[in-house]
RNA sequence: GCGCCUGUAGCUCAGUGGAUAGAGCGGCGGAUUUCUAAUCCGCGGGUCGCUGGUUCGAUUCCAGCCAGGCGCGCCA
């Protein structure tokens, strides 16, 4: 506890200590407080940028937002600022709170700072492994609790390419926020129950003939959204029949008059006589239900284990949907809604409302509830159950317009936490040429089971191809699947999440360049120079520092109802991490690279690293604490992801001029060895943080 | 008609109220037969959609316009 409070930002993230070093010389020059010159309100006024070429300097500030407080030319202060802060540097430089300072010059209007480069390395790769906490380790508690609801599928069919979007950003996030300190509640509001339930169950009575998964041989979801397609087919059949009958031409039907025939046809009053006995809880529906679902969590079961997502709550519709309709009561009883002559109950807007919002109903005419009513109930329930801070809805940004409205009426209705529900809008996936967007109803659907074993092919085959993963004891089809994910993950979080995608599926994903492989890649030569250099005695086992290794975040929960419910075993690709790469035995190299992440700290090795990779490289590690705090702060992975990017060629850079093994004596190769430590425990947390395995070996 | 999102290199995308706007891909030319070449180095490539405003300074903020996407009282 106490330790929490004493842990500033700025004794891991060196941009932090730079900017407080500057503000107390600029205080001690100035002779004014940190509030007159605006730094209280505007702390950022002196956050360290890069200078445009590296020989200007490791960061500048700039000193344009000084000018105004201390009515000077901002040449001028940064020039008078170089003595100051040399001062102030050196006296931290001697208590250990920062590198010491080559050099401190005015350039024009910006100070520009450059750190003597052993020092700076010393400073930041003790951090990255021994910080309190180390890079990447979650943050001290923030008692913040935020829930982070994502995923939200629907029973009748498997998951497809928009639920991966959605999945991977959701974790993702989980991760980060956890990381920063929150306690995060991810949950997961599952569609069970309405007309597309019910016809999955139609198509399963007439065609399914008592099969099940097993004897079909077929993964639950996949199972039942069969029955979903087949219903899809048969109604067009029958409603092209129809309209013959009547003498139109079905293929140029206009929405309307199609959804009016399909109406008529048998398999929709089936599907009506199905959904209300449902709704009347006929035990024998109720049964078929159930077991229909079940099949289907088995299968998402997998997938989310696959994919790394855990829920510690699972919200369900068939028990939610009924919920909110007591809250619209109470609306109606308090003025706030109108209920019109027919019967139904209106949310009134008024014209010009400030987000463009018009009059919504919220009650049927005949007392049933509607989409937003349930949420309103559902929403309600979640903050009874936890209490937190902030709401999170990761949802598709055509929802939009819906969640305006949902938070206002929350609001309208009195509720304080309303103002901290978010709705973290995300944008299509959508297929080229036109394809039109992902939904299911049009059958064309990228899988996402099939989008995944697509990418692992597509993984293994590069690697046997390229002569990659040859060592005895690699499990090539779990380090398939890691780069296949990996690429995927990368290639979806790079982008910003408002930004509508274009996912071409034959073009699947690229491994070379700007990917999730490269990354994984680096790390995994990096964990080969560490396995050699332990091999041939280069370094001891007993030099490496070990501290509690960096997971993924697990999100505290169960992948699915069902295994909650059972207690069973965890999922069969819930190990993948470990399995996918590791040629030793637990107490070995290997599980020391994975455990361990850096050497001791302060060895005095560091200070030999002043190659101009190896400072560009320990600056580009420095950025790490406050791209992870900026990823939290946006609710927004994008930053973390371009980070791990740029480390991966940072890393790379280095690699190709600095030899490791081959360094020209054996303090350099242990100084060197140390950096390179540093950037793999930095890559392993930063991947872990969206989600990505970090395989040993590739 | 109204609301929200997007518009940056041939393509896919980063980025920022300030220094000469970056990366990957694609193209071209290179790298001691490697500490794993899924790598590195070099070259070429830009009216930051258009117009105006605020500012010492705008690709970034504001307004209008253009283009694309999504949505807008009984689907979820």
């Amino acid at each position: 506890m106490n330790d929490a409070h004493s842990l500033r930002p700025s004794d891991i993230d060196l941009h932090q200590a730079v900017r407080e070093a500057v503000a107390a010389a600029l205080v001690a020059w100035s002779g004014r407080s940190a509030d007159e010159l605006g730094l209280g309100a505007h702390p950022e006024l002196l956050a360290p940028g890069r200078p445009p070429r590296p020989e200007m300097g490791d960061l500048g500030i700039s000193c344009f937002g000084l000018a105004k407080p201390l009515r000077r030319a901002p040449a001028e202060i940064a020039g008078e600022l170089v003595g100051p802060v040399e001062t102030e540097f050196a006296r931290r430089a001697a208590a250990g709170t920062l590198p010491g300072l080559e050099r401190a010059a005015a350039i024009g209007p910006y100070l520009n700072l450059s750190f003597r480069a052993g020092e700076l390395a010393e400073w930041v790769t003790s951090r990255v492994a021994c910080g309190s906490p180390p890079y990447g380790a979650p943050l001290p508690p923030t008692g913040r609790r935020i829930l982070v609801e994502y995923s939200a599928p629907n029973t009748n069919k498997p998951l497809h390419l928009g639920h991966v979007r959605n999945n991977i950003l959701g974790s993702s996030l989980c991760a980060i926020l956890a990381a920063a300190g929150e306690e995060v509640i991810p949950v997961n509001l599952v569609n069970d129950r309405g007309v597309h339930i019910a016809k999955s169950m139609v198509a399963y009575r007439i065609w399914g003939q008592g099969a099940t998964p097993e004897s079909a041989g077929r993964k639950g979801d996949h199972f039942v959204g069969d029955f979903y397609v087949r219903f899809g087919r048969e109604l067009k059949a029958q409603a092209d029949a129809l309209a013959r009958e009547r003498g139109l031409d079905p293929e140029s039907l206009d929405e309307e008059t199609r959804r009016a025939i399909e109406e008529r046809t048998a398999l929709m009053a089936e599907t009506r006589r199905c959904l209300l006995s449902w709704e009347e809880g006929d035990a024998e529906t109720i049964a078929l239900w159930r077991r229909m679902n079940d099949w289907v969590y088995a299968g998402f079961d997998e997938t989310y284990a696959r994919l790394g997502c855990a829920f510690r709550k699972w919200y369900f519709e068939s028990e939610t949907y009924r919920l909110g309709k007591a809250l619209v009561e109470e609306g109606l009883a308090g003025g706030l809604f109108r209920r019109d002559p027919d019967g139904s109950i209106w949310a009134p807007f008024e014209e010009g409302d400030r987000d463009g919002l018009k009059d919504k109903l919220l009650l049927r005419s005949d007392g049933t509830s509607v989409y937003i009513t349930q949420d309103l109930g559902t929403t309600a329930l979640k903050f009874d159950d936890f209490a937190m801070d902030r709401a999170i809805f990761v949802v598709a940004s055509e929802q939009a317009h819906h969640f305006r409205l949902l938070f206002r009426l929350l609001e309208r209705l009195g509720f304080p936490w309303a103002r901290r529900c978010h709705h973290l809008a995300y944008g299509l996936v959508e297929l080229p040429h036109g394809m039109g967007k992902l939904k299911s109803r049009e059958g064309r659907a990228v899988d996402a089971d099939d989008l995944l074993d697509e990418l692992a092919a597509l993984a293994r085959r590069k690697a046997v191809d390229g002569g990659f993963a040859t060592s005895a004891g690699v499990d090539l089809d779990a380090l398939a699947d890691a780069i296949g994910q990996g690429a995927l993950k990368m290639y979806l979080l790079q982008v910003g999440a408002e930004k509508n995608i274009v996912f071409d599926p034959d073009a699947t994903i690229e491994f070379e360049g700007d990917t999730g492989p490269a990354v994984q890649y680096s790390h995994a030569r990096i964990c080969s120079i560490l396995r050699k250099a332990l091999a041939e005695g280069r370094v001891a086992l007993d030099e490496l520092q070990t501290f509690p290794p960096p997971e993924p975040f697990a999100g505290l929960g169960t992948g699915s109802p069902v295994s909650a419910s059972a207690g069973g075993p965890p999922p069969a690709r819930a190990a993948a991490a470990s399995a996918s790469g590791g040629t030793d035995g637990a107490a070995g190299p290997a599980e020391a690279i994975r455990s361990a992440a850096g050497l001791r700290p302060g060895r005095a090795e560091a200070r030999l690293l002043s190659d101009p990779h190896e400072k560009a490289l320990c600056l580009e590690l420095a950025r790490f604490p406050g791209v992870t705090a900026a990823a939290a702060a946006q609710l927004n992975p994008a930053p973390l992801a371009t980070y791990l990017l740029d480390l991966t060629k940072g890393y790379a850079r280095f690699y190709h001029h600095c030899p490791v093994l081959r360094a020209e004596s054996e303090e350099r190769l242990r100084a060197r060895l140390h950096l390179c430590l540093a950037v793999a425990a930095t890559l392993r947390r930063g991947l872990g943080l969206l989600g990505i395995e970090a395989p040993d070996a590739m």
